[in-house]
DNA sequence: TTCTCTTTTTGACTTTTGTCAAAAGTCTTG
DNA sequence: CAAGACTTTTGACAAAAGTCAAAAAGAGAA
């Protein structure tokens, strides 16, 4: 049927764009991928994603404005789709469908509360070692990337992880 | 009716604790509040709300386990209460509840967002500029919550005030 | 393998922010 | 008004993290 689709998506694609709405929903069955901003040039990336993640420019998907970040498949993905209408559609003619959207909000927020938790009150040393216990992720993303998901220079992160062996 | 209960908070009572769980969602009519966790002793304020805010600890309210935050009224406030049984009673009775669950959701998301890349992008004084745009949240906070709420210590936020006049 | 191109590491130095302790300022209340 | 209790500011120094530039290591392609 035409509600949801399939997609595969190969690595580097962007699938959201800066300064573009983000028309879709995701939500990735495999694959790896990234959200990132521009700042003063630099891309500071903000979150990965992996299988049975739901994805989306939550700001823009929310607001249907331009989105203020880019994300980009950083491992070949197998997607599942839906766009802005037809989640609106289902939201207006079967209410419990709220029930979901608000789950995957709250979902979305506890993750990132953490996050930030761990930026106001973490050194980079303790993030990093947090971060440690998520292998696959640094196996995927490259340490520029991880850097700038941590908060700290490129530099910065190479020397911590030499200082903990 | 009973659903909705109105009452009236003193400056200084804490309407969530730590480690208890939060029951309740609060609408503010009237006053200021914040919510703080403790990190090492030392309070850490990581929102500060006002007239129209909604108001809960997120995490402890949604899954209904111990809050890591407390929430303490900063000025006196006159509160719309409503507890969690009522809240589920209301989703469940009428999913189009759900909405509003998602809308209210998704603004905390939005919010917190915007400070988290705030935390990751910009340096003390950019957070300390930009939060000049509230005034009257300076007023009504302490230099140490404002200062730990930009993730600086108090030295530094008396510093970078007295460097900006 | 060898030659690029990119990513990561290292060195030297600077800037930002934190810490501790003491001084100064405010506010409240007897 | 004065005493005590907070809050804010200041000083001196330490630690954390950033910047810039160059070297080293790794990954692909011919």
């Amino acid at each position: 049927m035409g509600i949801v689709s399939i997609k595969e998506i190969v690595k580097g694609t962007y699938i959201v764009e800066q300064g573009k709405t983000c028309k879709y929903l995701y939500f990735i069955k495999a694959g790896f991928i990234r959200g990132f901003y521009l700042q003063d040039g630099k891309e500071i990336t903000t979150w990965f994603a992996s299988e049975n993640d739901a994805v989306t420019s939550m700001y823009s998907f929310i607001t249907q404005k331009p989105s203020y970040e880019t994300i980009e498949v950083l491992e070949d993905c197998i997607l599942y789709e839906i766009n802005y209408e037809n989640v609106q559609l289902l939201l207006k003619k079967y209410p419990e469908f709220n029930l979901i959207g608000r789950l995957l909000t709250e979902k979305y927020y506890i993750k990132l509360e953490e996050r930030t938790m761990s930026l106001q009150f973490q050194s980079a040393t303790e993030r990093y070692l947090k971060l440690l216990q998520q292998p696959q992720l640094l196996q995927k993303a490259s340490l520029g990337m991880i850097a700038s998901y941590l908060g700290i220079s490129q530099e910065t992160l190479s020397r911590i992880r030499k200082k903990n062996q």
